[in-house]
DNA sequence: AGATATTTTTCCCTTACGGTAAAATTGTGT
DNA sequence: ACACAATTTTACCGTAAGGGAAAAATATCT
């Protein structure tokens, strides 16, 4: 698998949703256990790993935080 | 002076709205003509470099993007 | 099949967004 | 400092959509 120390580019919601499935799934944690970790409700999580890309950005950031993902931003 | 090559992490919408006004005022453009650029109200770009958590998260991808700024994430 | 997990749907409330215009802030020149 | 201009922020409103809870519909396992 890809190490968690490589860098992904973010160039929409799919592809930081992928990346939270993954996690997740690698802690073996279900939508609703992580939904309720990270305050909010298991339909955003669901939303959020499908890319669907109007979800509110604290709240994206809140749950890459909790589940071990940095964002970084760099500009060109 | 910090280069435009240097990763910043994301903590939070603030983190993110100051790049973006500072590459705005690089580029010296106003809010408005920048609004029109990015197809989202001016209004938003206001909120956004003053940090407002919870504009949706496209857009704010989007505008990252015109500007030149790049997002990524990284697994811990 | 049965149990578990995920996605989708429905209902309801809240809020983001854009437009416009006014208020406040910042910047410039004299 | 002062006046004036330019830029940014704030307020109001209508529309559209997000988000939570819970149930229903699919999917995925053993």
């Amino acid at each position: 698998m890809t190490p968690s120390s490589e860098m992904t580019l973010i160039k929409n919601a799919t592809d930081i949703g992928k990346m939270i499935r993954a996690k997740r799934k690698e802690i073996e944690m279900t939508q609703a256990d992580f939904a309720g970790l990270c305050n909010v409700g298991i339909r955003f999580i669901s939303e959020l790993e499908n890319g669907k890309p109007t979800l509110e950005f604290d709240r994206v950031l809140r749950v890459t935080q909790l589940i071990g993902i940095d964002l970084f931003a760099k500009g060109r």
